[in-house]
DNA sequence: CTGTTAGCGCATTCAC
DNA sequence: GTGAATGCGCTAACAG
């Protein structure tokens, strides 16, 4: 069924070894050799076996990308600037969609090992980096994404997430927002704890307090859940501000608020998000969001990666820190 | 650096050909020795290696699905679905994004038959199928996804498009609107023509006419920029009604109508789009839409993937096609 | 420039 | 229940 090297060299009357040269250094080969084999090639339909030109070669040409959210249009834009600069280098990237769940994770990170992948993009699910570190450890290239690395034991592509939460409340307490809640979880997500601890530096600079409304993930449904719950309070017990963890909280509360409620934004509660997808714009209200170049990620993360392959473990290890952006819009100022 | 089974035998104490029973058969083996083989496999950290586990084994326990587009949330809800259905089989799913290029999608089909995958699901950019004809006639299973199959040489998952093509138009004829455009395009994607072609049959049996507004792909920009080229004519002129290819379009045309403009949803100008994203019901007005059961479609592919693998090339292929639902809300009807 | 040779790591016979 | 031998398809020396 599978056409091998063998068949391939007994058509084209060479041997094993010169198909193999045409296919990987074609210019060691007479021009006449090369077209001979090449037409068996295709008269064949031969396609290299990649398993084995690995198990021979030692070295794989595909790395692995582990992402949290499948789902969430910032991944996949992380994703798809990942893909265009691996093609680039010759390079695949497989795809893994965690959802969270380090039990997920775990599953990946050991499918992408057994594949012997080149190395690893993961934005990881929870604090545990130890696995990862063994990875390393053995020599797989392992570039943090989405996630500033404490140590010195990975290099790493973040936005200041810090920095994020920051000016996000900021802005609330600019114009003039005073019981603001930050609407996100679960904490043991990084990216999740660094934007709340930027929103309430932020708030206690601006003298002000920060309610905190824990959600059990990232997802339009937690949004929905917690804006109907913060419907169902008094009026005057409900904040005048929300800042959401990121953009699909935001367009959950949204549909919350407006559309099964009647809360306006941003006058009776303005709202900010995180990510800028490019749904935020398109949304009920248009959402003020922090805005973090995504596509840039992925694409700098296998920079950093290729690097680290190309020149061996010893290299230091950098870490590239990209800094967010607000983009102001109707859901936290009427007129903007 | 990397260990291998030798090793791990080594320490044991036992031969290689245990160790393999005791990763591949462990009832076979005597529950001591299994012990002392994972306590080694354990301290050595030993990983399987993929490669040549497959070249050896001849077949793959993955399988390579390609979409049209990896930013669009319809397609990422159909990986979800054929993930999670391969997660159960013990499958791993590799994502590809042809991003509607045939060029694209080649390079994934190559990269997918080089890894040798049990099988293909992919989402056809363009209308030559002889490629995927010649893949299956090598024993490589292939199910398309979102596309009937004309012929007998593919098991396909669909949803019915001229059916989706026709409800949305007779949902805005029957809203009292005559002057209704189509927007989408290029229509050498299959969902797009069949869509068309539904609207079209609607258009006539209402015994109005249907404009085409042809786009360059099923993008949110392409659909700003038509809505930007409608606004600018005289208001006599512009429809009364848009059906979207999908989505994305639909967002884009709103984008432009209600940010960007002053045409009013849908007084002015009804819109209907195609696929339910998520993000529909969350849009500046929600977006009237046609439903398609995406999670299902991709669990429904590796169903007949499977069933492909396991029963070989001469089963009877199954064509499972879905049906499609109309989702009325306000940018159609505006007391929806 | 071309042919020959020796494994890469593992799963699978078949003896024992 | 266990172990020694064989080869999957390919690449990378090296010899011619």
């Amino acid at each position: 069924m599978a056409v091998s090297v063998r068949e391939v060299a007994a058509l084209a009357g060479v041997s094993l070894g010169t198909v193999s040269n045409v296919l990987n250094r074609p210019d060691k080969v007479a021009p006449t050799t090369v077209d001979r084999v090449q037409s068996a090639i295709a008269t064949l339909g031969f396609v290299r076996n990649d398993s084995a030109r690995q198990l021979r070669a030692g070295r794989s040409s595909t790395v692995g990308l582990i992402v949290l959210d499948g789902g969430n249009p910032f991944f996949t834009d992380v994703a798809r600037g990942a893909e265009d600069a691996a093609m680039d280098k010759g390079l695949a990237v497989l795809i893994g969609n965690s959802d969270e769940s380090t039990d997920r994770e775990r599953t990946y990170v050991d499918l992408f090992e057994e594949r012997r992948v080149a190395g690893l993009l993961i934005s990881p699910a929870g604090d545990d980096l130890s696995r990862l570190a063994r990875l390393r450890d053995q020599g797989t290239a392992v570039v943090l994404v989405d996630r500033r690395a404490d140590d010195e034991h990975f290099a790493s592509v973040s936005v200041d997430d810090v920095a994020g939460g920051r000016i996000a409340v900021e802005h609330l307490a600019a114009t003039g927002r005073t019981r603001i809640a930050f609407v996100g979880g679960p904490s043991s997500i990084r990216q999740v704890a660094d934007r709340h601890a930027g929103a309430l530096s932020a708030a206690r600079a601006a003298g002000i307090g920060l309610e905190v409304l824990p959600t059990a993930s990232l997802s339009v449904l937690e949004g929905r859940r917690v804006g109907e719950a913060l419907q169902a309070r008094p009026r005057a017990e409900r904040p005048d501000a929300v800042f959401a963890a990121n953009d699909l909280l935001a367009v959950g509360l949204e549909q919350a608020f407006i559309m099964r409620g009647t809360i306006a934004v941003p006058e009776e509660i303005a709202i900010v998000g995180y990510d800028d997808i490019a749904f935020a714009e398109a949304a009920v209200v248009p959402l003020t969001s922090v805005r973090q170049p995504a596509q840039d990620l992925g694409r700098q993360a296998i920079e950093l990666l290729t690097k680290q392959v190309e020149l061996g473990q010893d290299i230091d290890l950098e870490h590239v820190e990209f800094t967010p952006e607000l983009v102001v819009r109707q859901s936290s100022v009427a007129d903007a």
